[in-house]
DNA sequence: CCGTAAGGCAAACGAGTGTTTACTCAACCT
DNA sequence: AGGTTGAGTAAACACTCGTTTGCCTTACGG
């Protein structure tokens, strides 16, 4: 543990490349999906020989776990500052909806990806995703529970409540998505949407009992 | 229009090898996703040779959307049934639940294929998977209008509704895939929050108002 | 009954794939 | 100052891939 000279010149060098890699890809994967991505095509639009991509990744799978850390951990700061609100009801709605929306178009790629593979044909990257979206349930859940009223409310009814909700966020953030390629209603019916669905299920939530 | 000897033995056997690849097709796709899905694959799976597959399929993309109408097509079926049902909500509830089950069981490719390419790279047949989605969100929307405390339900409210009630629908359903793979929360506990979930969404529907 | 239409075959094409090997050369640590 | 480490190179390996061409064979239809 000692350091004679500046530090990381070389470590530096290497996350850059590994960074540029995994940007390459995730750009690559706009139009496809990962089981189809070649290891050759994103060392290529990175200009770096094949062999070299070895030196950071196992796979091109391992390169898949590393994107969904990358992807869903930007999500998780969002989270946060979303829980962290402490308006009424409906303004957390419209601002959780809108949060949404902007996140989505300046991450679209990040949004895209973890939407493809969530089920997707790579076992590793799948259970990833699905490792990291519980981790959100289990935040969810766990603001949930503070908020007044939530007395009654078992552990595993909080986290059905927070899954419901996470799964409406994931959704909403993929029919963003879909509006932005004009797959789908315009975006301005998708956030109507979505703000209609929470406010139903805020109501279920109100009067949920036993 | 003539009939000179038996019908169709010609055409019999040209649908009967055109299934083969779409069920080899399926088979191949549980373990990788469309967008790699060789043309080969699929054909040295059924025993012809690889230039055979154009006398059925433009591309492959062309064969994923023969495989969504199939997939979709027998799932129309069971939608039908269950909104022919007429107990009461709770009763109504646990049948769907239970129904979707036993689909993903007895079609679990189907499903998983549905599932991993609804947000796939392939947009040709994501388009084919969100028409067909959508026409069982307006079956929905219509039954849905015709139960009693429905008459001061705006059209688009009730789209809403239904939207929400089918991708319930369609992640219960990937929850039930995921837990024959181990991937998951067991079967029985996927079923009961499943139950929740619709609970929480049919109380809130019942307080709906503006 | 015979000409035609069409599903399937065999073979070849150029191109792209993952992985291994031996190498260079600059940053690192002592 | 000099030996060691490790990111990146260059080249070759044995495949697989999609697509095209011409041909065979058989059910079809007038």
């Amino acid at each position: 543990m000692s350091r004679t000279t500046a530090p990381g010149t070389r470590e530096a060098r290497k996350q850059q490349t590994r960074q540029a890699m995994l940007d390459a890809a995730l750009e690559l994967l706009e139009e496809q999906s990962l089981s189809s991505l070649g290891l050759r095509e994103v060392t290529r639009a990175v200009g770096i020989t094949p062999a070299a991509f070895y030196r950071h990744f196992r796979d091109i799978p391992d390169l898949g776990v590393a994107l969904v850390e990358q992807a869903l951990g930007s999500l998780h700061d969002l989270v946060q500052v979303l829980l962290a609100e402490q308006d009424g009801p409906q303004q957390r709605i419209d601002t959780t909806v809108e949060l949404i929306r902007q996140y989505v178009a300046e991450h679209p790629a990040h949004v895209r990806f973890v939407a493809s593979e969530r089920h997707g044909g790579v076992r590793e990257v799948r259970q990833a995703i699905a490792g990291e979206l519980d981790r959100f349930i289990e935040e969810v859940a766990g603001t949930l529970g503070a908020d007044p009223g939530a007395e009654l409310w078992s552990r595993d009814e909080l986290r059905m409540l927070a899954g419901l909700f996470v799964d409406q966020m994931v959704g909403t953030a993929c029919s963003f998505l879909s509006a932005r390629l004009d797959e789908g209603p315009p975006a301005d019916e998708v956030a109507q949407t979505a703000r209609d669905r929470m406010r139903l299920v805020q109501l279920g939530r109100q009067h949920w009992l036993p």
